[in-house]
RNA sequence: GCCCCCGUAGCUCAGCUGGAUAGAGCGCCGGCCUUCUAAGCCGGAUGUCGGAGGUUCGAGUCCUCCCGGGGGCGCCA
């Protein structure tokens, strides 16, 4: 069965060519189909009319009549009236019967609720996002960035495309070398040096490392040994808290593969390099960036930067599509220089997208705590996720959009942790499970193989206003993943889980009077416990049978 | 000085790439459990959308300037 929303767009789009005719072109969108503002302007609206207006020169309101005639003419019985309204908005007023189609399509979709249509280009997407340096525990805005990446990742490959997950682990360069001797002057009693690491998880690691048999007297080993150890220790966290990383890559290979030396070469032969100082720069002032940017130091040491080159050119291979960089604002600076390193290599800088993420603050009890890893004084992820669980977590840090900033109060998500927005969604799933539960033993198979288009009484608003918003589902999943916005299927699940409990309250299910309300009423229980599971499941948030 | 993000209800934030009388959660006030989970529901109060111009049928949304907050501007990553 075709999916009635898109029937609607098809009409509204069918029946706006039709006015326009082949004299004239069409106009610059496509007509938007939306949830009007207020309840007594219909299901749906369409701005279709006042998108024809400049193209035909005439009244929008005018237009809007003759598009109404034509829209109720295809719409048939789904459609009991389209009014103008406004500045010339068409407003559709649907029937039972559309609702009731609507229903019974999302039940034959099974897994597969709430998938928007396959996309005519698939796109694949290389997400890199954390990538935090191996020298010390994820902090709280790591958390933040994961929650990012992987549910833009899960939303991407639910819209049909493929996308990868990957952590870029630097594990060479100063401030492992700063690592290592912290880590040697913890094991030999001396003093942490400049710029060094500090904390409690330095002693401990140094402990272990010990006991490895790994000493501080050969400082390359004991960097990439401790380089090692703490990786690990971020991908259990990660684990821990449903991130999974297709490829772990490394800057140190990078240099042992030749692909940093490859591509210095390959700079220099594309004429972008000089020498200054006693360093080899790159003319980036010439390509976009604000100034130039050295590529190896005065004493011959390769910098971050020319190995980030090699590595986006080799992510830009891999990927066969765009790159995404999920990246701190703090990073922000490193887009144009980025940029400017591809184009310098004649690569296409516009495949490279970056996702910039504001500040995670985390407040305890109105102060602020100091964040600062080489001092050692953070909130690590691991705890967040002790005190407050890691579907809270993720929620919280998800449920606002990733350019601004996000203040985490601990002593509040710890006192009112059942006031958590996070648990108002739940909750409206493990009380479906729950009418589910007391329907009897059968009651999916039921709902799922429920007749919904064969009911006699009228629907209730709520049920209508519940099936309409589980129709969104597709839009929403297109949207999160077009724009990289997880948050918005935040707030569809906080919308769906209030339309529910609305439902819950107007609607008797086990037991409802008249014909096949019941089995209906399954039936639509059964498509929202699905919704709101898939789309916690995007965010990486589980949906509880009890609670 | 230059660059990035933010400024919307008492607080924290949405606002679907320009649409109708700007929304949600928390907090506040008042109601609702002998009926499928009250971690819920219903009703109520609160806004010069930081400010000033501009673009047009229409601006919280786009452009310019200004004010305020945060972050960055390294031969660290």
């Amino acid at each position: 069965m075709s999916d009635p929303v898109t029937n609607l767009r098809s009409a509204v789009e069918g029946s706006a060519a039709a006015l326009r005719g082949d004299a004239h072109d069409p106009p610059a969108s496509s007509p938007t189909l939306e949830r009007p503002p207020r309840a007594d302007f219909g299901d749906f609206s369409t701005n279709a009319a006042m998108l024809l207006a400049p193209v035909l020169g005439e009244p929008p309101r005018e237009i809007a009549a003759r598009l109404a005639e034509e829209l109720g003419g295809r719409l048939g019985e789904d459609v009991e009236k389209v009014e103008v309204a406004g500045p010339g908005f068409l407003n559709l007023f649907l029937a039972d019967a559309w609702y009731r189609r609507a229903a019974a399509a999302m039940l034959t979709a099974g897994e597969d609720l709430g998938r928007p249509p396959a996309p005519e280009e698939p796109e694949r997407v290389l997400v890199e996002f954390v990538s935090a340096n191996p020298t010390g525990p994820l902090t709280a805005a790591g958390g933040r960035h994961a929650a990012y990446g992987d549910s833009v990742a899960r939303a991407l490959e639910f819209a049909g495309h493929p996308a990868a997950r990957e952590y870029y682990v630097n594990d060479r360069g100063g401030q492992i070398e700063r690592f290592a001797e912290s880590l040697a002057a913890r094991m030999t009693g001396g003093e942490t040096p400049e710029d060094g690491y500090e904390g409690e998880y330095v002693a401990e690691l140094s402990e272990r490392l010990q006991a490895d048999g790994v000493g501080p007297d050969d400082l390359d080993w004991l960097a990439r040994q401790g380089a090692e150890m703490m990786r690990a220790h971020i991908e259990e966290t990660l684990r821990r808290y449903g991130v999974e990383f297709d490829t772990w890559s490394s800057e140190r290979e990078l240099y042992d593969s030749g692909a940093v030396e490859q591509v210095l070469a390959d700079l220099r032969g594309h004429g972008h390099v000089y020498e200054s100082e006693g360093a080899v720069w790159l003319r980036t002032s010439d390509l976009g960036d604000d100034k130039d940017r050295v590529l190896i130091r005065f004493g011959g040491e390769g910098t971050y930067y020319l190995a980030d080159i090699a590595y986006h050119r080799q992510k830009l291979e891999r990927s066969g599509g765009r790159i995404l960089d999920v990246l701190g604002a703090d990073h922000h600076g490193y887009m144009d220089r980025l940029r400017a390193g591809l184009a310098a290599l004649g690569l296409e800088p516009e495949r490279l997208e970056f996702a910039i993420i504001q500040l995670v603050h985390v407040v305890d009890g109105g102060e602020r705590a100091q964040m600062s890893k080489r001092k050692g004084e953070f909130v690590t992820l691991d705890e967040l996720i002790d005190d407050i669980g890691v579907d809270a977590t993720r929620f919280f840090m998800l449920q606002r959009s990733h350019d601004t900033t996000v203040d985490l109060d601990l002593e509040l998500a710890r006192r009112t942790s059942n006031e958590n927005p996070v648990y108002y969604v739940q909750y409206a799933h493990a009380r479906i499970a729950s009418i589910l539960r007391k329907a009897g033993g059968d009651a999916e198979t039921r709902a799922a193989a429920a007749d919904v288009t064969a009911v006699s009484p009228p629907a209730e608003p709520a049920e209508r206003a519940l099936i309409k918003r589980l129709c969104e589902l597709p839009d929403e999943v297109s949207e999160a993943a077009a724009r990289r916005a997880p948050h918005r299927l935040c707030a569809y699940a906080t919308a769906t889980a209030a339309d529910f409990h609305a439902f819950y309250r107007d609607c008797q299910v086990v037991g409802a009077e008249g014909e096949g309300v019941e089995e209906s009423r399954l039936a639509i229980c059964l498509l929202t416990k699905r919704t709101i599971a898939r789309t916690l499941g995007l965010l990486g948030i589980s949906a509880p049978e009890r609670m």
